[in-house]
RNA sequence: GUGGUUGUAGUUCAAUGGCAGAGCACCGGAUUGUGGUUCCGGGUGUUGUGGGUUCGAAUCCCAUCAGCCACCCCA
């Protein structure tokens, strides 16, 4: 009896049509990621669940809904990681990465996981490219940041997408927003939604995020974030858009950004294409200036983001980036007859060890099925040897596009093709 | 976690409770050694799964699984 196994809930196999796609954008990436001095960090897929809960914080809806958790042999309870920054950061203080004076310049790519419900652009492994600049409070490098994957996206040829900056300021300003925030609603208390009326006192900001009418209405006229950063968090928020606009890349102030993660400060954003639907974001990222502290490091600044690679794909499929780049093989072998198998095996172990795509399936068939399978593969030659080559020494070779039929010498073999 | 919606061939989709079908793809032939166009032929299926109602279920009912959409959350 066979049973027949489905894929988890919330998981998809990327295959060969799409497999090559996810490597050119991961290329894509690295290479951009190098230009910025950027190198890679490759940390173990699960943590101890404790990195998570502590830095992203545990009222979150990752930590508390979200995270895959489980526990080993021994009773240690670790997590699959559903984010990249907190172990980065594990990573940086346990290996004392900040050793020179100059911030440390990482980039991961990989998959996270969080238990949730999937829809489109959402599921529950899915893979993130990140990046964490981690030293340095200049203003800069949060442009920088920033820079990066608005090149990084252009790169790529994508052309629907919005830039969204804020600043949530550092914790007295924060806390002091709160405030006035928990001020400006508790009078609306009644008027407002159950959750809301739940996260007024645990975290009022959530509320400007809200999207039932009621509350949105409200939530209109609400204090402003940014009215109510200290000089220091205000100097730092306009250094940032100073050198935003520097380096030419378009932005918006958007003071609703409200990320969802505890350990961000002072400078939010978020990318997002209105072409995704209800998962708009492109990815996010922020400053996060007491996380290495969190960690048992020294006092670090640090900043970084994370991007959905399903995301962008969806993205490039809607503006048609990905059509045609499929790679096709140089030449599709074709042998008649026993004899010209064996000659054929050896001449494409040589051609393959030479770095020639050469495609080649020994039991396809008649000839004719084997050219009908070579102009799908899109070959661009295909060589035909039979026993009538055989005989003379020769082999075919035939242009796939114009259907010129060349008679070569076998022994011009290797000549022919080494350039 | 909540609400809605969909599930039929490889794929896109048809089928009043009454023989499960079409386009594309695929395979074979016309041409025994020459592809892309053309012509001819071939249906490749546990109707997501498991129950129930019925003489009879793709169709109605229940459950379940999965996808999608929105809430939520965020990448």
């Amino acid at each position: 009896m066979s049973i027949k196994y489905t894929i988890p809930r919330g998981t998809f196999d990327v295959l060969p049509k799409d497999s090559y796609k996810w490597e050119m954008i991961e290329t894509k990436f690295r290479h951009v990621a190098n230009r910025f001095g950027y190198k890679e960090i490759i940390t173990p897929i699960f943590e101890h669940a404790e990195v998570f809960e502590r830095s992203v914080g545990d009222t979150s809806d990752i930590v508390q809904k979200e995270m895959y958790r489980f526990t080993d042999r021994k009773g240690r309870v670790f997590a699959l990681r559903p984010e990249g920054t907190a172990p980065v950061i594990r990573s940086y203080v346990e290996n004392n990465l900040g050793q020179d004076n100059s911030p440390t310049k990482l980039f991961y790519i990989g998959p996270m996981f969080r238990y949730d419900r999937p829809q489109a652009g959402r599921s529950r492994q899915f893979s993130q490219y990140g990046i964490e600049c981690i030293g340095s409070n200049n203003p800069y490098y949060d442009a920088e940041v920033i820079q990066l994957f608005y090149i990084f996206l252009k790169d790529i040829g994508l052309q629907n997408f919005s830039v969204e900056v804020n600043s949530v300021g550092c914790a007295t300003c924060s806390e002091s927003y709160n405030q006035a925030l928990t001020e400006y609603f508790t009078p609306h208390l009644e008027e407002l939604c159950g959750d809301c009326k739940n996260r007024i006192n645990k975290n009022p900001r959530r509320l400007l995020d809200c999207k039932v009418h009621s509350c949105k209405a409200i939530a209109e006229h609400a204090p402003l974030m940014l009215d109510y950063l200290d000089e220091e968090c205000q100097n730092h928020f306009a250094q940032v858009q100073y050198y935003l606009k520097l380096m030419k890349v378009p932005f918006v102030v958007n003071s609703r950004i409200v990320r969802g993660l505890d350990y961000y400060t002072n400078t939010a954003f978020e990318f997002i294409n209105n072409n995704l639907g209800a998962q708009n974001a492109l990815g996010g990222g922020g400053r996060y200036n007491k996380l290495v502290e969190q960690f048992g490091g020294k006092p670090t600044p640090g900043i970084g983001f994370a991007g959905g690679l399903t995301r962008l794909l969806i993205s490039m499929e809607n503006e048609n980036l990905l059509s045609d780049i499929e790679p096709a093989p140089t030449i599709y072998f074709i042998a008649v007859g026993e004899e010209a198998t064996l000659l054929a095996i050896d001449m494409i172990g040589w051609m393959r060890k030479n770095f020639i795509h050469v495609e080649f399936f020994p039991d396809k068939g008649s000839l004719k099925a084997q050219l009908k399978n070579a102009n799908r593969l899109n070959a661009r030659l295909a060589i035909i040897i039979g026993e009538d080559e055989l005989k003379r020494n020769v082999f075919l070779q035939k242009d796939l596009q114009t259907g010129e039929q060349i008679e070569f010498n076998l022994e011009s073999f290797e000549e022919l093709y080494l350039s």
